[in-house]
DNA sequence: TTGACTCCCATAATATCCCATGATAATCCA
DNA sequence: TGGATTATCATGGGATATTATGGGAGTCAA
């Protein structure tokens, strides 16, 4: 199974333009489609990014969870309406919609990071002082992790 | 597997023609006919639309419940009734029913959401209220969904 | 005629295609 | 082994295609 793994700082260009990191796009080709699926984080200023495993798991739960019409409403529009299937030019590149560049505060570098299934994408500065609170957090809780001394934390969201 | 995704504002212009977004026409063409399926919702002052795929499971399922003979000739009257099969021009606009309009409370723009097998047609302002509210019962559900459902961080040590 | 509805064309903004470059990484081979 | 060749990648920019939208001209019915 191939996933997505480790980071990479990106330029947007001038005409809004941005790489996706080769490795991811090999996994997202893996993954049987050329384009990427992209959505607001709902827990952080980031973008949620995946390839159609990811998407697909998302819509078969929406279709089993049998709800009145009501809240299948709602819920599929925080779900789909800010969600897009964008596909890179030949060159790997897109050009990320407006909404979800406000929502990461992207100006006009952007850090692409691997969380296996799926991978989020950042302004560098946000992404290091999450890592950096996350760390304080980590130390808080330094006697759940372990006997050994801290070196470096892996960032990981976990349902 | 093409599914609605994202949102997009359009005009509705003098003569009341509005483009449908080129991705949605892509899902609709894709299920093999160029047209699209609309029909006021039973549940908000919105929209609803689809293709081919769309109506065909919502006849199924009026079909279903044929033991109820008095019920399904209720629903399916008021189900079939207000929809419209409108073809869209060569530039990809329709021009909306007076009855639709109205019950969406369309002015000179509206906004079409993506929700995975189906879409819906909102006044944007209007929009705006009901996802917050969206939002909210989503999240009542979203731990149910999986691998994007409510995120826990974890910590773990690496070398 | 008038109004509603096509079909067709014009346009501006944007997105995409295609090629070039420089940097880095991978490969090769004497 | 080390130096040179080749690939791969991110990025820049010109050319082309697509999209949303405005408006003209033709059709049809009342």
């Amino acid at each position: 199974m191939k996933i997505f793994l480790s980071s990479a700082v990106n330029k947007i260009d001038a005409k809004g333009r941005i790489s996706i990191p080769a490795t991811f796009r090999t996994v997202l080709e893996f993954q049987g489609y050329p384009g990427v699926y992209l959505f607001p984080s709902f827990t952080s200023k980031s973008i949620d990014g995946g390839g159609l495993e990811l998407i697909n798991q998302i819509s078969e739960s929406v279709e089993r969870m049998q709800l009145f019409a009501e809240e299948t409403d709602a819920l599929s529009t925080s779900l789909f309406a800010d969600t897009y299937n964008l596909s890179y030019d030949q060159d790997g590149r897109i050009s990320l919609p407006e909404s979800l560049i406000e929502h990461a505060n992207l100006k006009n570098k952007a850090i692409f990071v691997g969380q296996g299934r799926k991978f989020q994408v950042w302004n560098p500065n946000d992404f290091e002082e999450f890592k950096e609170k996350a760390k304080v957090k980590a130390l808080e809780h330094r006697n759940l992790i372990g006997p050994v001394g801290l070196n470096k934390v892996k960032f990981e969201e976990i349902d």
